[in-house]
DNA sequence: TTGTCATATGAAAATATGTTCATATATTTG
DNA sequence: CAAATATATGAACATATTTTCATATGACAA
């Protein structure tokens, strides 16, 4: 049951979310359904390419899908389970 | 409701817990109550001084506390609702 | 005391993450 | 086709995290 190869996994996928403005995106994008790059960056304040950067690696490291239409890249989670790690994270942070 | 401030906070908190060893650590302590560090020590693959560390961070961070009892230290969780990140994390790898 | 056990600490090195900047690519429009 | 828009990429740098090693500290037992 203690498994860490598992938890190896779990960290690797914690660590991908464990920033600021990635966690911003997921929040955005629970409600949304999906959100092209540049109505993500008009909420966030988050240059071009750095808002890039996260977008791409949150992708490559299955947070996020993405599909292009025209010129656009729509940005969606890949699994919205994801978001109750935003709701667990903060009941935590309230109940210390 | 989208607070980066609050979002950065919540990042500090996973990046305290977003490591395989550190992740075992918790897991061991949601059943344990608590446990000194040699105990955790053998449960876990980890050096002794490099469990220390992680110990002390996670202490420093909010996640642990600790109580000394003659030669050894007991770590136990500053707050057990750490641990559902735990399940929370697990089944979105699950439902991938 | 001295030795031993349990744990912590600090500095250095190794590695990973975050940020910036300049530039590339894809798509659409004129 | 050329220009404009949306987004991605890569390299360089800054910063943070992880790991190792040597050593320190605190507590107890002989």
């Amino acid at each position: 049951m203690l498994d860490l190869n598992q938890m190896d996994q779990a960290a690797y996928t914690l660590k991908a979310i464990s920033n600021g403005t990635r966690l911003c995106v997921i929040s955005l994008l629970a409600d949304k359904e999906e959100l092209n790059v540049s109505e993500i960056g008009e909420r966030l304040q988050c240059e071009q390419s750095l808002l890039s950067h996260h977008l791409t690696d949150m992708r490559a490291k299955g947070i996020l899908n993405c599909r292009r239409d025209g010129k656009n890249c729509y940005y969606s989670l890949k699994n919205k389970q994801i978001t109750k790690i935003l709701d667990c994270i903060q009941s935590c942070q309230c109940a210390e």
